[in-house]
This record gives structure tokens, C-alpha cells and sequence, in this order.
DNA sequence: TGTACATCAGTGAACGCGCGTTCACTGATGTAC
DNA sequence: TGTACATCAGTGAACGCGCGTTCACTGATGTAC
């Protein structure tokens, strides 16, 4: 009677996402999955990481129940919202990988870095960075996949004699993420909007070799 | 009868601090203020900026509403805690303009200057700049007050040749602000101490005429 | 110095708010025949 | 193809929470004599 694996479980817990085997997701769970994400999206890049998780179930067009059936809580609806930027920044050094100048490869690549995390108010930067290591694989995940990135684009730009070698890819890495913090207020300087890139050039400028 | 300048006002609100003019402050409320700043520094370092007011008031000893009389509200606490450090950090940047290498005195400030932004998570940096301006006067001098000594030393820098003519004072500023922000998460990263000494080296490096 | 009193700072329960989260119920969907 | 049905995703009112903020009341303090 006290075995725990008769015991009646209130609920198989689906741990968000659609069921791992048996039926195939409903259409409407499809939908409404994609909804949710492409709302938190908006809601992160207005309100930041800290945007109300009802809002976004509001503007969904779901209930709140609908948003906690498909994630178990805010960290990984930020994963689901970071793995598309995270996607794309990977396939954009694998691309630059085999850039003409190694140099201008990594110059590139850190443009485009930069440009994601100030989207989102630095959801792309700092959350990559730490607070979703926290939740486990999800947000290791996705720290380590940038940091791969910008790890060979850095290794092939110090071969080329392009970068100093007493550079550590994460150091690089966290100017950017600095420079995408700084520069993303709550409510966005309209007083110099070209400062981020300025700033990214003052910080190229000191990876180059000496 | 409608004539506002007669109307029974409900408040002459004090707009917190002392009495401009009358009775001096009593002595429990001087007391008061001053335990309600320090327990505010101590929530900010460890909360942030965002700490509970209330919780202030709980570690202050003091009610809630012996908070309000003091401040407005959030901002004008945050600009009293500020105050100390900024006037610290002015009073550091007038002895180093008189420093034997310029360059050194504007290396040194900004050590200084990354100390103290690091301190509440961000609070020297970003609310500095940008947040509490919308507050009035004293949100934009302390912007004001930073801004101008990291102008005076950056000038004296580059006068001496050992600073790029090309960088704004404001930039600079900015990319420190960057760094303390982010190497500040919400729990301190314990993994690599020396990281914001050594983003703030890379930076030094850039600012060095060429 | 001692005392009566007016002032005004302090108190803290209470309010309204929006948050994250739950769960009993509804009903759309996909399946089986 | 048409229909009956089981499954399970969606719903949204409701909960508890901590927040910022207020205000009628209390009482410590400084003043005047």
C-alpha cells in the first residue's frame, strides 16, 4: 500500500513540451505553443526578462494555465524564446568561420552578438550568460554554444595575428554583453543610439594584436 | 470660496528631509534618516536597486511611513545613498588631476569609479546615468558631477598624450558602467574574481593614444 | 532647574495592486469503427 | 465517408503573496515660562 509506484499520482506532470511518445501533439496545443513563445518574445524585448507572465498568456491569446501546461515556469519560456537567437548566432559563426579575414570574421560576428543582446534588454546577454545556468541544461547550454562560437572565431582571428593572444574568450565575450547592458535602458536613450556600435569599436580596437 | 490659494490644504507635505526653516530637526528623526540611508546602502548591495522599501523600513527599525516622511519614494532614496559615493568618488578624481602621469590619474579614477559601480549591482552605474534623471536635480547632478570629473581627467589624459583624442568622455564612461554591470549578476558569480579588473585593463588598453 | 504644553515625527494596520500559480471544469481534437 | 467517444489541451476565477503607499492615531521631543 506504501508502494510508491502504485500510489495514485495526481497528475503525470507532462513537463511542458508535447507528450515525448503515444499520440502526436494536438493542432491547437501546436499553435498555441508557438503563440506563447512569439508573445514572450515581444513582451521580453519591451518589458524585459521580467515581463509578466500573465501578460504574455494575455497576449497570446491563452489563459495563464495554457502558458504553465506548456512551460514550467519563466526560465524556460526565456530558453524557448533565447534558442532561436542562439541558432542563429551559431550558424552565423559557422558561416564566418570561413570568412576571407579572420579578423573582421570575429568583428562581425561580435557586431551581430551585440545587436541580439540588446535586443531583449540584455535577456540575450546576461540571462545567456548566467541566470539560466541555474535551471540546467537549457541555459548551460546555450552559454556554452555562444562561448564555442566566439571561442573559434577568437582562436582563428590570434592564428591570423588578427587578436592579442592574452585574450580570453570569455573576457571578449563579457565586454559585449557589458556594452549591450549599459546601453539598454528600461526605456531606451533616444540620446545616441549609435554609442553601442561606437563602444564595440573602442573594444575591437583593444583585441587587436599589439 | 474656490479660490485654491485658500483652500484648506490637507498636508503642507514636507517633501522630506528637514524643515527648510523654523525648528531644527528633533534629534530621533536626524537619527531616523540617517539609519533608514545605511539600511537602505546595506539592501541595495545585496537586493539591488529594486530591494523592498518596506524591507528597508524593517531593517531601519523604523515604520513605513517614517520611510515616506523622509523620501518621496525609491529615487530619492537611491540619490541619498548615492550621494556619499559620488562625493567620494569627485573628491578622488580632484586629487588625481593634480597625479605626476595623467595617464595613470585617469587609469586610477577608473579603478575607482568600477569599485563603486560594482557596489549595488550596478547602482553607481546605471541609475547614475540614466534612471534618475527622470527624478529631477538630484538624479542629473550626480550624472552631472561623474561626468565632469571623468571629463576633466580624460582631457588632462589626452592633452598629455596619453589618451586618444577621438573618445567621448561620456563613452568611456559608459563602457565601464558595461563592465560593472555586467559582472555584477544577482548572486555574485564566484567563478572569476579578477574579471572586472581584467575587462577593465583591456579598456585602459583601448583608450591609450596610438 | 522644573513643568506644561504644542509640535510634529513615528507607528503600523490596512488598502489596492499585480504578480505567479493552481485546479475543477469545458470543450476541441484525433481515433476507432 | 460518417459518427461516437476518449483524451487531454485550454480556460479563467481564485488563491496567497509581497509590494508600494496611506493615514488616523500615539507619543517623544523641544520650547516657553
Amino acid at each position: 500500500m506504501n508502494d510508491p509506484q502504485t500510489e495514485p499520482q495526481p497528475q503525470p506532470k507532462p513537463q511542458g513540451r508535447t507528450a515525448a511518445v503515444g499520440r502526436p501533439a494536438r493542432a491547437d496545443a501546436v499553435r498555441n505553443r508557438e503563440r506563447i513563445v512569439a508573445a514572450a518574445r515581444e513582451a521580453f524585448a519591451e518589458a524585459g526578462p521580467e515581463a509578466s507572465l500573465n501578460e504574455i498568456a494575455r497576449r497570446a491569446g491563452v489563459g495563464p494555465g495554457t502558458l504553465y501546461r506548456n512551460f514550467s515556469g519563466r526560465p524556460e519560456l526565456l530558453a524557448a524564446v533565447l534558442k532561436d537567437r542562439v541558432d542563429t548566432l551559431c550558424a552565423r559563426a559557422r558561416d564566418l568561420l570561413s570568412a576571407d579575414s579572420a579578423g573582421d570574421g570575429l568583428a562581425e560576428w561580435l557586431r551581430a552578438f551585440l545587436d541580439h543582446a540588446r535586443v531583449n534588454q540584455g535577456l540575450g546577454g546576461a540571462l545567456m550568460l548566467e541566470q539560466l545556468e541555474a535551471t540546467g541544461a537549457l541555459g548551460t547550454d546555450c552559454h556554452q554554444r555562444i562561448l564555442d562560437a566566439v571561442t573559434a572565431l577568437l582562436a582563428r582571428a590570434q592564428d591570423a595575428g588578427a587578436a592579442r593572444r592574452d585574450l580570453a574568450p570569455a573576457d571578449l565575450l563579457q565586454l559585449v554583453v557589458g556594452i549591450a547592458l549599459s546601453t539598454t535602458h528600461k526605456q531606451a536613450s533616444p540620446d545616441d543610439p549609435e554609442q553601442a556600435k561606437r563602444l564595440l569599436g573602442l573594444v575591437l580596437d583593444a583585441t587587436k594584436a599589439r
